[in-house]
DNA sequence: ACCCACTGTGCACACGTGTGCACAACATGA
DNA sequence: TCATGTTGTGCACACGTGTGCACAGTGGGT
């Protein structure tokens, strides 16, 4: 049941190990008389080399940690797809880590991964504050954040991120370009940045429209429920109290939400309210109507940060990096009533 | 920008490197005073132990290999989530990648993994052919495989899958209750095994009800287009050759497929027509109507694959797994026209 | 005073691989 | 013939950890 090492080839050959290793690597000093017969030999006996003796020797592992918060949240599937895509042209291997959201938990698994000797780290949708931050530069550890709420020890790390306040516009010029005028913003505290961003552009842009601050209300969501109800529970409260013929909300499940909510009150959409999500979820094309959203370059969005890190871990000097979203218009959106 | 060893611990601390690892380990052949003092040096020079070195010290990584054949797939998400929850509390880590549908680079992944030393492996969805099957045979590491379409080689690996004939069963029971009496069945030829049962569970059951096989259309996609695009041209054949008052979908992407051509078509669902799917991806809450399907215990498979996994690998014997699926009734069915 | 058991520590090896250096064998030139 | 260069191979070490065995030191019993 054991595994053959190059020891064994060199006892059947023999010669030393020295030898057997130089010729599996091509090392030209190696006559090819003796090469060919060692590779011969090694085909034969089911030789595997040992990349854990290699990562030993080596001093590093071709391997590289990525946490995430719910491994089975279909954005970051996407974003994960990118990353393994590239780092699996660059033949690395990934460690693949669930944080559950827990910032606790979130450290030990990067600790983990240093227990493991990655060669760098990609973390997704951090929360980690500023003293879990610091001890992860203690790793000295190359490391990309994706999406990262928090902006601390930013010249210890690459970040990779949306231009949150140009989607904020796009959706507020949209809107505003179909005519609406009595708008709303519905958000979520618990992504105090992006939410933060998303917010201003899209409150910014439908001022420069001559939509003044009464005509926009914002409301925010508590942190402990699930994205789909609270965006049921804010779409009941702004429909309400503002009767809007628009809202724009922080990401598409707070948009189904909305949706959910519509559909059970009869409230018809489009024709008596537009709504538009941020992230552009596969979800997003299948609802009903389908849902007008701000898209993420999920797929892009892992292969930059693949490639930044693949650039620092070869000592490359790199810079952060942020992408644009862009506007994606499905049946969602719509002039309001008396609008042509 | 070195790690720090136990052998860097041994010198500050006057004692020989086997004490510090001792100490640490917990032996209790260490005197507590030499211990304490040798923890506080450790903790206090940063010392992070080498899964490296004793990976190669004890023959055994802590690591085990999952394929998948797409990372972004929301179903292999929740698969994978469930294999992540129990993997972590195990402590093993977690290679993650993808085979993009392609049985040579599924194997080229595996014998990655095998190179790694992982201590198992998952292979999710496998549809490697007998010779390849072979091949990984040799490898002797343990394997589990998940929702296998090939059962070649049965005694050297473990499976788990779900009962798919009896998720047949399931929709046939359904549909033949709320009276329909003229139905169709939209197959995947790419998927043989669990086509074919979902099918005859299916269609036995239909017969059970009465009803004949002249009143079921069967019909199937070639292999090289998306499961999506599929349906919506399946849904097209069945409706103008058969008319059929409720339609049974090998998995939930060919049913939103179906659907959408339905949408286009102004066939009223579930009205004129009833639609079941298989899966319940998340997806299937969010259409509209709201699709009924045969829901896959997802995350549980994944629980059960890696409990099977660790099992083997301590040596005790397994034994395959089959789960139970079971019935979601949304709002895509309902009873056919002129039936109370 | 001596033998014995017990306790704590170090030596030396193993795991599998890569490589600097030395060196043997051989060829070449003067 | 000898100095010099070239080519191919082996020795020995390193990477970091765990552990069987030997052994020094200590205490107790007769």
């Amino acid at each position: 049941m054991r595994r053959v090492s190059i020891e064994d080839i060199a006892q059947r050959a023999n010669v030393s190990h020295s030898t057997v290793s130089r010729a599996l690597r091509g090392n030209p000093r190696i006559s090819p008389s003796v090469r060919t017969r060692i590779l011969a030999l090694a085909r034969e006996m089911g030789y595997v080399p040992n990349a854990i003796a290699q990562s030993l020797q080596q001093r590093h592992s071709n391997t590289i940690g990525v946490v995430v918060t719910d491994v089975a949240d279909p954005f970051w599937g996407e974003v994960v797809k990118g990353i393994e895509a590239v780092m699996g042209e660059a033949h690395k291997a990934l460690f693949l880590s669930a944080s559950q959201h827990d910032a606790d938990r979130q450290l030990a698994v990067i600790e983990q991964f240093q227990q493991r000797r990655v060669d760098g780290i990609i973390i997704a949708d951090s929360q980690l504050g500023p003293t879990h931050l610091s001890r992860v530069v203690e790793l000295a550890v190359p490391a990309v954040f994706l999406n990262s709420q928090r902006i601390s020890h930013a010249n210890s790390f690459r970040m990779v991120t949306i231009d949150n306040t140009h989607g904020g516009q796009l959706a507020a010029m949209h809107l505003a370009g179909l005519g609406h005028r009595r708008l709303a913003y519905l958000g979520a505290h618990k992504r105090p940045a992006s939410n933060q961003q998303r917010h201003d552009g899209y409150v910014n842009t439908l001022h420069q429209h001559g939509i003044t601050a009464a005509d926009v209300m914002v409301v925010h969501g508590a942190a402990h429920i699930d994205d789909l109800t609270l965006g049921y529970a804010l779409m009941h409260e702004v429909w309400h109290a503002h009767q809007p013929t628009a809202v724009f909300c922080y990401n598409d499940m707070l948009a189904l939400g909305a949706l959910s909510f519509c559909q059970q009150h009869q409230i018809a959409v489009p024709a008596e309210l537009s709504i538009v999500g941020f992230d552009d979820v596969p979800l997003a094309r299948f609802s009903w109507p389908a849902l007008t959203t701000v898209a993420q370059p999920k797929v892009h969005l892992g292969r930059q940060a693949a490639h930044i890190l693949l650039d620092s871990m070869a000592g490359n000097a790199t810079t952060d990096s942020i992408l644009t979203p862009s506007m994606v218009v499905r049946s969602s959106t719509a002039a309001p009533k008396g609008v042509v």
